[in-house]
DNA sequence: GTAAACCTTTTTTTT
DNA sequence: AAAGGTTTAC
């Protein structure tokens, strides 16, 4: 259908500068799309733009509209674009998310029918780790033999198929414990529901289950989404495939923008599949292609095609490009792990004085521990650099010591909360009176904190443990009613909201909080009150507003100062005065900080199991350091990738286990690091690396010898060059033997680390 | 109950 | 090399 007849005759402006498949993406609303978008097409402009327009032509308002990515970056960044195409006019749009935020959204409203309640709790890693642990241990396991990460990894994986307890065959079971593994899955989900918890895959498996099973409530939401979009579709697993293919119903109008040649997260439960079962499930789809890239010069692009032509089984496409040829490829030979970085800070530095700008520069790596050498390095110089993704903010200890006093004063029944700070800091409560509180708590069916309380009146514990059990509880009490206190309607025009459930429908079925009268909508002016299923209003922000504008402090940022000052941390780490106090102390003021950007302590622990990051500081001149996982989505001027060897790139795992459709994978990776770059790509390997502190010798990643001659220039730092490299090969025994040379070259620098020993 | 000494393992990648 | 866990000593 020629849909273009229809638009007013000045083209709309979110039209301009778009190429006709891109066009055609845009204006093909009706009925499936799969849209094949190779790196650097300009995908997300054609998204942005087909979102413009089922907005502008009014096909749907924003909250009829699921967009879905895979990380929150690709997210925020979407919903920036659309604050700018549309001029801000439109608010945001409610059901733009990743696939986990979106699903914890409808699981809120429907905890319920998942034997939740509508403030459960989502577990990280660690939790996660903890309990299934102690599950292990009770079945009379091994953990050495089990490790409780293995048992972690099969119930993801299963949760990424779709897979319930239930569904879990003998075969599979087998994965885990002779097995035992599907009736520890069973236990585990058991144990979350009586936590009122749940983990990551839990998000959309249980979602997936009540669309299954609930008929209603899977109208409901196929009656709200009018258009359904979803990005990095290669990228899609099982459970979410079955998400989307029952959403997409009956309208069809389904537009799925993926590259084949991208797909890096078969580990997660990706199916590159879903994208050739696409025409598939959706007979009569339009298949779009955007092979014009935007990004890269020719050899740039090049290099990447040639290297992605050794992978077997692709759909095929050919990127081309109209810019100019540009720099080849740079491929550098190192000495060692220190001189690559050195190498790399020298060329930034040569960079930024000839006027450049640090945020041109991203440094790849392939895996997080590599990013080490280069932050010691860019310390060193004093080179503002960023680690994205690294040690995750939200995920050191202190954080999460403070996230746990803080889910604690939210939900008394959070035992791992419990657990986790009992005795932090140090309160004399050790493994006798936890255990007590245990069996106390077993015995009454109460979660912890309640138990102990009541065992205050008891002699169940010796008079110390007591009184230091006393002051815990009683401190608990007093911080969760100032909480609830401080979102009392007093005064506060309209800020009446509800401090769970962020404007959710739905009780609280709290048990410690008796009959809250929240929903008080009273100011929420009746039009923006979206459906049921619908999220903001306009009170939430205006309270936010207020908060981050100044003049007043968020109280739930109050209160989490107040919790660390009385509870005795930050005393204690104060006493401590370790090396890394002072950081940690730093990082606790930065945790109130920020807070304060959120309407409420849910909204913040909502977006903290979520998002795992803290995007507060973006702010600035300094250069990026991350893994390419990372990188995936992004574009950068100039782009180091460093670590080509063979057990680094591809990895020692990757060759090991999976044979060629992992060593695949790997070679997807490269390629997209490669097409991160914009204008100048160096490609960088290292002939010896500290590996688990040893010193380990390697040879140049294959993928190095894919790249296409014509668009690379190799160098080596190392006299001797090539013979040199096999010197040292055939001596690896001893490693050390050419530490002391003067090889390296330039390496006026510290010398590589004469590190510890 | 705590702190210090000793042993082990660790590295994919993300939500 | 460093972090985590376990055992041992106070």
């Amino acid at each position: 259908m020629s849909e273009a007849a229809t638009l007013p005759q000045p083209e709309p402006a979110y039209l301009h500068g778009l190429n006709p498949p891109q066009r055609e993406a845009v204006l093909t609303t009706e009925g499936p799309v799969l849209m094949l978008a190779g790196a650097g097409t300009g995908k997300t402009a054609a998204l942005t733009a087909r979102l413009a327009h089922l907005l502008a032509t009014r096909r749907a308002w924003p909250s009829q509209i699921l967009a879905v990515t895979f990380t929150n970056r690709a997210a925020r960044e979407m919903k920036e674009r659309i604050a700018h195409i549309t001029g801000g006019a439109v608010e945001g749009m409610p059901w733009l998310g990743t696939f986990h935020s979106v699903a914890a959204k409808m699981l809120r409203i429907h905890a319920e029918l998942a034997g939740l309640q509508s403030n459960f709790t989502i577990l990280d890693t660690d939790d996660q780790l903890r309990v299934l642990k102690q599950l292990i241990a009770a079945a009379d396991l091994d953990e050495k033999r089990w490790p409780a990460r293995q048992l972690a990894g099969c119930i993801d994986r299963w949760k990424n198929k779709g897979w319930n307890p239930q569904d879990v065959d003998a075969g599979e079971s087998e994965a885990f414990a002779n097995g035992r593994g599907g009736e520890l899955y069973a236990q585990y989900q058991e144990r979350l529901r009586t936590l009122n918890a749940c983990d990551f895959g839990d998000l959309l498996l249980h979602m997936l289950t009540i669309f299954r099973t609930q008929p209603e409530v899977l109208a409901q939401y196929r009656e709200r989404f009018r258009y359904l979009l979803v990005d990095e579709y290669q990228d899609t697993n099982a459970v979410q495939y079955e998400w989307l293919k029952l959403l997409a119903e009956p309208r069809r109008n389904l537009c799925c923008v993926g590259d084949d040649d991208q797909s890096i997260y078969s580990w997660r439960g990706a199916e590159v599949a879903n994208i050739l079962r696409f025409e598939r499930d959706f007979p009569g789809a339009a298949v779009i292609r955007l092979e014009q890239n935007y990004r890269s010069t020719p050899h740039i692009l090049g290099a990447a095609s040639g290297l992605i032509a050794n992978n077997s089984g692709r759909l095929g496409k050919t990127l081309w490009t109209e810019l100019d040829a540009g720099d080849k490829v740079q491929v550098v030979g190192v000495w060692d792990g220190p001189e690559e970085a050195r190498r790399v800070g020298e060329e930034v530095e040569t960079h930024q004085r000839n006027g450049g700008s640090l945020n041109d520069v991203a440094i790849l790596v392939r895996a997080q521990f590599q990013t080490r050498e280069f932050e010691e390095r860019f310390i060193a110089i004093g080179l503002p650099y960023q680690i994205v993704g690294g040690y995750r903010f939200y995920e050191r200890a202190e954080i999460r010591d403070a996230l746990a006093y803080l889910r604690l004063v939210q939900s008394p029944a959070d035992d791992l909360a419990f657990e986790r700070i009992v005795n932090t800091p140090k309160r004399g409560l050790g493994d006798k009176a936890v255990a007590a509180i245990h069996r106390h708590a077993r015995a009454a069916r109460l979660p912890l904190l309640l138990a102990a309380a009541e065992m205050l009146g008891s002699d169940e514990l010796t008079p110390q443990a007591r009184r230091s059990l006393g002051r815990f509880v009683s401190d608990f009490a007093r911080w969760r009613e100032m909480h609830q206190n401080s979102y009392s309607p007093l005064g506060d025009e309209g800020v009446d909201l509800p401090p769970e459930g962020q404007g959710m429908s739905g009780r609280h079925a709290d048990p410690f909080m008796s009959a809250q009268p929240t929903e008080g909508s009273v100011n929420t002016p009746p039009a923006r009150r979206a459906s049921p299923l619908g999220g903001n209003s306009s009170g939430i922000l205006a309270a936010a507003e207020e908060f981050t504008k100044g003049q007043r402090t968020a109280p739930h940022a109050e209160l989490a100062r107040l919790i660390l000052e009385e509870s005795g941390y930050t005393a204690a780490l104060q006493a401590e005065r370790s090396a890394e106090s002072a950081g940690r102390l730093e990082n606790l003021a930065e945790l109130a900080r920020a807070m304060e950007e959120y309407e409420s302590l849910s909204a913040f622990l909502e977006h903290v199991s979520l998002v795992m990051d803290n995007d507060a500081n973006r702010s600035g001149e300094k250069v990026t350091v991350m893994t390419i996982h990372a990188a995936k989505g992004l574009e950068f001027p100039l782009v180091y990738l460093a670590g080509w060897e063979e057990g680094v790139f591809p990895s020692q795992r990757a060759l090991d286990e999976g044979g060629l459709a992992s060593l695949e994978e790997e070679r997807r990776l490269a390629y997209v690091a490669i097409t991160r770059a914009r204008r100048r790509a160096t490609i960088l390997h290292a002939a010896n690396r500290r590996i688990y502190g040893q010193w380990t010798s390697s040879i140049p990643s294959r993928f190095v010898a894919e790249l296409p001659d014509e668009h690379i220039e190799s160098e080596t730092t190392m006299t001797g060059g090539e013979s040199l490299w096999r010197a040292q090969w055939s001596e690896r025994e001893d490693p050390f033997a050419h530490l002391a040379y003067g090889a390296c070259g330039r390496g006026r620098g510290p010398l590589p680390q004469a590190v510890g020993g």
